[in-house]
DNA sequence: CATGAATGAGCCTTCATTCAT
DNA sequence: AATGAATGAAGGCTCATTCAT
C-alpha cells in the first residue's frame, strides 16, 4: 500500500522512460523527437528536461535500469569455473535477460550506428566483450571462438527475426536457446579435439 | 568505347554514391547530411540534386547496384534442387556477395531502424526472406529452421563483430563460412531425424 | 539582539544577493541564470522566488543597498557651495563609493546594454546626471564640461582597466583619483578664463 | 555602373550585417535574436545561416570589416617615433576611426560582459593594448600612464555619454579630442618632470 | 552540369516564472 | 522557508529540398 505521494513522486519520470523506450525501439532514436515523447504524455517538452538533463540522458537512465541483470550475470559468471556447464548457464540467463528487456535490446541492435557515439554504446560493447570472454578463450581455435560468438548473437537476432517464423513464442525462444546451447557445446569439443 | 561525355557524366554520379555509402556506413544515414557529402566532393548540395531526386534516392541507387549479385544468387538457387549441397553453395555465394558489398551490408545492419521505413528496407527484407526460404522448409522442425537462419545471420554479424577476434581476415572469413556450412548441415540432419 | 529567526531570515536573502552580484559581475546579467544562482546556494530556484519577486528584483535590491552611499553623497553635495573644493571632495567620496561597491559598478559598466531597459538603468542614470551637475555648470565652456565628465568616467574605467598596469592597488587608486582631481581643477580654470 | 549581379550578389550578406549591427548596438547582443534580424530583412532565419555560420560569426564579420582602420592606424603608428606629436596623431586618427564605426564601438562598450567570451573580445582587447602601448611607456610614472589611458577611454565614453550635453555634434567631438590631446601632453610632461 | 540563394519544418535545449504542498 | 513539478516562450541551429540562372 504505497502512499499516493511516493507513487506519484517518480511517476512522470517512469512514464517518460517507458514511452521513450517504446518510441526509440519502434522508430529509432533520431526519428523520435522529444516533442513526440512529451505529447504522448500530455506534458511539455520542458517537463522532460525537469526529469532528465538531455535526450541522451533519458536513454542512459533506461539502460542503467535495464542493464542491471546483465551486470549481475557477468559478475556471477566471473566467479564460476569456466566449464561448459557454466557457459550454458550463462546463455540461459542471458536469454532471460534479453527477453526481459526486449525493447532495449531491440533498440540497441537496430540503432547500432546511432548508439555507437552515444555513451551507452561503449557501455554495451564492454558487456558484450565481458560475456564473450566468459564463453570463449582467446587462444581457442578460430572455429570454436566463432561458434561461441554465434551462440551469443543468434539470440540477439532471434528476438526479432524469428517473428516471421510461425510458432508459439515460448517454444521459439526455447528452440533458439537450444541451438545456442548446442553451439557452445560444439565449441567446447572443438577445444578438446584441437 | 564510351564517349568522354558519358564517362564524365557517370563520374560525379559514382563519386557521390561512393562517398555517400562510405559516410552512411561510417556514421549512419540520419547523421550523414547532404551538406557533408557535397563538401567531401567539393560540389554544392544542389549538384547532388542534379544527379539524384532525393537523399533516399542516392541510397536506392547504391543498393540497386550492389544488390544485383544477391538477386542473381537467388535466381540461380531457385532453379536448383533443394539439396544440402545447393544450400551450402548458396551460403558460399552469399558469403562472397556479403564481403563484396561489405559497406552496404554493414550499413543495412547498423541502421535497421532507419532502413525499415525506407524503400530499400522492404527490398532487403524480401531478399532475406527469399534466401531463408531457400535454406529451410516452412514445415521443418523449429530447431532446423533456427539453425538455418542462424547460419545466414551469423555471416552478417561476422562481418563486423569478428574484428575484435585476432587473426587473418581471410582465415576468419573462412572459419565463419565453415561454421555456417556446418549449421545448415545440422539443420538437414534434423530433418531426416524428425 | 536579533532573534535567531530574523537573523536566519535575512541570511538566505543576503546570500542570494551576494552570489547573484558575484555572478552578474563575472558573467553578465543574461548569462547568469537563476538556476546557476540557486545551485551555488544549494537551494532550488523556487526558493529564490520566495525571497524575490523576479530576477530583476534581485538586482534592484542589490542596487538599492549598495547605491545608498552615492545617494548620501549627492544629498550632502547639494547642500554645499559649488566650489572647486566641494567638487574635489565629491570626487574623493565618489572614489570611495566606487571601490566600496566595485562589483556592482563593474556590473553596471559592463552590462550597459542590458541595464538600459532594467529599472536600475534609469536609477543609475539619474544619479550620474546628478553627480555631473554637481561637477559642472550647463553654461560652462564645452571643454570644461568634458573635463568634468572625464574626471567622473575615468574613475569608472579605472576600476577594471588599470588592472593591466602594474603597481600596488592602493597606489593606483590614488593616482586615478589624483588625475581626476586635476581634471576638475582644470575645468574650473577653464571657467575663469572664459 | 555595377552589374546587377555583382550588386545583388552580396547584397543580402551586407544587409544582414547592417541590420545585425544596428540591433546589436541598440538592444545588445543577447537580446537580439536571429529571428528578429531575419524578420527585419523579410527573410527566414535559415537564410542567415546560408550567409553566416553562427550568430557570433555575423558579429565577427562585422568587426573584421570595421576594425580594419584601427589595424592600419596601429601599424602606421608602430613605424613612427614615439614623440608627443605621434601620440597626438594617434589620438586624432583614433577619434576618426571611432566615429567612423560608431555603432560597433558603442556595441563593444555597452556589451563588455558579453563580448568578453566572444572571439572579438580578445581581438578588441589586443588592439586596445597595442594602442595604449603606443601612448605610454610601461616604466613611466603612474600618473602619466593614467592620463594616457584616460585620454583613450574618454573618447570611448565621449561617443555616447556626451549626448546629454547640448551642443553641435562636431563641436563636441572636437572638444573631446582636444581634452584627450591635452591629457597626453600632460602625460608627456609628467615624464620629463620625473 | 552545376551553383547561389533561400525556405519551412523541425530539433534540442534553456529560461524565468508559477503554484500546490 | 522552501520544494517538486511543470509550463510557455523563445533561442540558436541544421536539414532536405527547391528553383532560377
Amino acid at each position: 500500500m504505497a502512499t499516493p505521494h511516493q507513487t506519484r513522486r517518480s511517476d512522470t519520470r517512469h512514464r517518460i522512460q517507458d514511452v521513450a523506450l517504446k518510441l526509440f525501439a519502434e522508430q529509432g532514436y533520431e526519428k523520435t523527437s522529444l516533442r513526440e515523447i512529451a505529447e504522448r504524455l500530455h506534458v511539455t517538452k520542458a517537463a522532460l528536461y525537469y526529469h532528465f538533463k538531455t535526450k541522451e540522458d533519458i536513454l542512459i537512465s533506461i539502460s542503467a535500469d535495464l542493464m542491471a541483470p546483465i551486470d549481475e550475470l557477468i559478475t556471477w559468471a566471473q566467479g564460476q569455473p569456466r566449464t561448459l556447464e557454466t557457459k550454458q548457464e550463462v546463455l540461459r540467463r542471458y536469454c532471460d535477460a534479453l527477453w526481459g528487456a526486449a525493447d532495449l535490446f531491440r533498440f540497441l541492435q537496430e540503432n547500432q550506428a546511432t548508439v555507437r557515439d552515444l555513451a551507452i554504446g561503449e557501455s554495451f560493447k564492454t558487456r558484450i566483450k565481458a560475456l564473450s570472454e566468459l564463453l570463449t578463450e582467446p587462444d581457442a581455435p578460430l572455429t570454436a571462438q566463432i561458434r561461441s560468438m554465434t551462440a551469443l548473437f543468434s539470440m540477439h537476432a532471434g528476438m526479432h527475426v524469428m517473428q516471421s517464423v510461425e510458432g508459439d513464442a515460448e517454444e521459439k525462444r526455447g528452440a533458439i536457446l537450444a541451438v545456442a546451447l548446442d553451439l557452445v557445446a560444439q565449441a567446447e569439443s572443438d577445444l578438446t579435439r584441437a
